[in-house]
DNA sequence: GCAAGGTC
């Protein structure tokens, strides 16, 4: 008998059906699916798991944090627990047939300790005949048989740097988290956590946010021209652009709205392409959800992992911006075309480029994300509704052809000052018909050297420089990817972990107190910098190339943590009361101007939040809180009322007098 | 009640 091992159902059916010829029986084992078939005469199962099968866990008596000493912790051998019971019983009832096993799992570091995973767990309940490994990068019918026909050995040394990884995360996290917490006295389900990718994020906004909160804005001058041409208005602005001195502002606005006429100077047009975006793999896809649709990114990925496991859209985590040659895109464009969004298929159908763009990441392991199905609106919500026809639409716009456009900048000189105005118009719109564009265009009339133009106003507008944004959800994953922190698959899940913890709050994420206080704890040491796992990842290798042995790293990483420890515990009290402060004053924004309490953040019966003085009732002084948006405190004071000012957002208000 | 990595 042979046995097939996948890490997912659905490469397990797949490759059950190429190996097969599509005659293969689906049969249970409980609630857990297989695909079994004969094939000269020898009976073939192939199983698809979950992932891995195995997890790291403490002895039962080191798990009372409280009770156990971290030094100990540090040290403590973890266990190996079976994560899904009704997968390991059936690998177990197959392993005492004593099989023929391939391994069959992805083709990397984590899919190469599945199967090692899986093979110990099958050998402790038979003697397995062979074990051979089966390496694929595309679940295609030649990958897929080649890959059979030419099967390798188990990479004992590829598995065993994910397992030195595993351990490392484990020991790191887990110390580091019980330390924060119990210094904080953080427990139960507000306990803190610190992780070697979890915390290098959280460092990011910490440092965004330190950024935006020391700015002082700059006030500047700009001097706007209003101006006619026959029957069409448009605005130019003096070529000085930013005015720092008010007083050159004032002048030139003086001497520009003394004049009774405008002449165009120059006329310069330009005709620029703008090329259709890439296809989606998981990064840009969930920056163009959270920024598009302004569904938060955790959120995003489960209605994507909806739409894959009903078969609308292939899988939705893969790093490749290029389509593989073998994809049917004539196929899935005419499916696309008798859909509900039939409208905008056709219009790419009619402005198909040669090629379909390509971005600059190409793995062979998935395709970009790509319809694959269509599903029955009616029952879709209307955020898995968006998320879809967001994917059409990407798909679509990489078929298409350039979009065409017309710059145009004109110089016009009003007394003697030159302002100028711009436009871009829309030639040939190609895909911005069915894609989104952040791009902003405006039309402004044809005009020629030495045309004179009507004046109808000249303006002279203050205006202050602005802090730098905050990053979106989407921007922050960007960020991470950059910094090679996390995966594809796990990205949107450290955002949402930060979130749990209660580090991050709002939709575009403002770092909590905290989030500053933790931080701050640990800014000196590796696990807060994304160097961490940059070395890691060399380690990783190392080991997998056999120079390193995985077990002298783990340990050289245990000697480090340990060092870590120390210096941290003789902090403790320091840290403590530092994190404990910062989440008790997370909700005051200032002192009260009517006794010289603190003004706190509360939520009143009905849910909604406002802003009333700590030393109620002896004072009952409260203002109204917009509901929306983060709260965040300043240190001034209103002038006309005194009430605390508040940020809203990035923006400045008094609670009083708005 | 810990991490990060797979997957549903």
């Amino acid at each position: 008998m042979k046995v097939v091992i996948c890490e997912k159902q659905i490469a397990a059916r797949r490759i059950a059906g190429i190996l097969s010829n599509g005659k293969f029986k689906t049969k249970r084992e409980g609630k857990v699916p297989y695909y079994t078939f004969v094939q000269d005469g020898e009976e073939w199962i192939v199983v698809g798991l979950k992932g891995h099968i195995l997890d790291l866990d403490y002895p039962e008596e080191l798990n009372r944090w409280r009770n156990t000493s971290l030094k100990k912790l540090v040290w403590a051998e973890p266990n190996r627990k079976v994560i899904n019971r009704a997968i390991s019983k059936l690998l177990e009832k197959l392993a005492e047939k004593n099989p023929d096993v391939v391994i069959a799992t992805d083709f990397d570091r984590e899919g190469e300790l599945i199967g090692l995973e899986t093979v110990e767990l099958m050998k402790k309940k038979g003697k397995l005949k062979s074990v051979k490994r089966a390496r694929f990068s595309a679940i295609t019918r030649r990958d897929i048989l080649d890959a059979f026909s030419n099967l390798t050995e188990l990479d004992h040394n590829l598995a065993r740097s994910a397992e030195a990884r595993r351990i490392i995360d484990l020991m790191w996290g887990a110390t580091l988290t019980r330390f924060i917490s119990l210094a904080a006295e953080r427990y139960g389900k507000d306990f803190l956590s610190i992780g070697r990718v979890q915390s290098p994020t959280l460092a990011i906004l910490v440092e965004r946010e330190k950024e935006i909160r020391k700015f002082v804005p700059k006030p500047y001058w700009i001097i706007i021209a209003r101006l006619q041409k026959g029957k069409k208005k448009f605005l130019a602005i003096h070529a000085e652009e930013k005015f720092f001195d008010e007083k050159k502002a004032t002048d030139v606005f003086e001497k520009s709205r003394n004049a009774t006429e405008a002449e165009v100077k120059s006329v310069e047009e330009k005709i620029e392409k703008r090329i259709p975006p890439h296809p989606f793999d998981t990064t840009s896809f969930l920056s163009s959800v959270t920024s598009i649709l302004k569904i938060p990114a955790p959120k995003a990925m489960e209605i994507a992992e909806y739409l894959y496991m009903h078969g609308w859209i292939s899988y939705p985590r893969t790093d490749n911006t290029v389509y593989p040659k073998n994809l049917q895109i004539r196929e899935i464009l005419k499916m696309l075309i008798s859909s509900p969004l039939s409208e905008k298929a056709l219009i790419a159908k009619d402005n198909l480029r040669n090629y379909p763009v390509r971005g600059k990441k190409e793995t062979t392991d998935h395709p970009p994300i790509h319809p694959v199905g269509i599903p029955d609106f009616e029952k879709l919500t209307q955020e898995q509704r968006g998320v879809y026809e967001l994917i059409v639409s990407r798909f679509l716009a990489t078929l298409m052809k350039d979009a065409i456009l017309k710059s145009k900048k004109i110089e016009i000189e009003i007394n003697g000052e030159i302002f100028v105005a711009r436009g871009k118009e829309i030639l040939e719109p190609a895909w911005l018909l069915v894609y989104p564009s952040r791009e902003k265009f405006s039309e402004i009339p044809e005009m020629e050297e030495g045309d004179r133009l009507r004046i109808i106003s000249i303006e002279k507008i203050r205006k202050e420089t602005e802090p730098p944004k905050r990053l979106s959800q989407g921007s922050l994953i960007h960020e991470m990817e950059r910094l090679g922190l996390g995966t594809k698959s796990t990205r949107h899940e450290i955002i949402k972990k930060l979130y749990d913890r209660k580090y991050i709050v709002g939709k575009y994420p403002v770092p909590t107190g905290s989030a500053f206080a933790v931080i701050d704890a640990i800014k000196n040491y590796d696990i807060s910098k994304p160097d961490m796992t940059s070395q890691l990842e060399k380690e990783m290798d190392m080991i997998a190339e056999g120079r390193k042995n995985w077990e002298e790293v783990v340990r050289k990483s245990r000697e480090i943590l340990d060092k870590v420890l120390d210096s941290l515990m003789r902090d403790k009290e320091r840290i403590g009361s530092s994190i404990r402060e910062a989440i008790e004053r997370q909700n005051v924004v200032g002192k009260c101007p009517s006794c010289g309490g603190d003004m706190v953040i509360r939520i009143s019966k009905n849910g909604k939040r406002f802003l009333g003085c700590s030393r109620y009732p002896s004072c009952k002084l409260t203002y109204p809180l917009p509901q929306k948006g983060v709260i965040i405190a300043t240190d001034k004071k209103c002038k006309k009322c005194g009430a605390p000012i508040i940020m809203v957002g990035r923006r400045e208000i008094c609670p009083n007098c708005g």
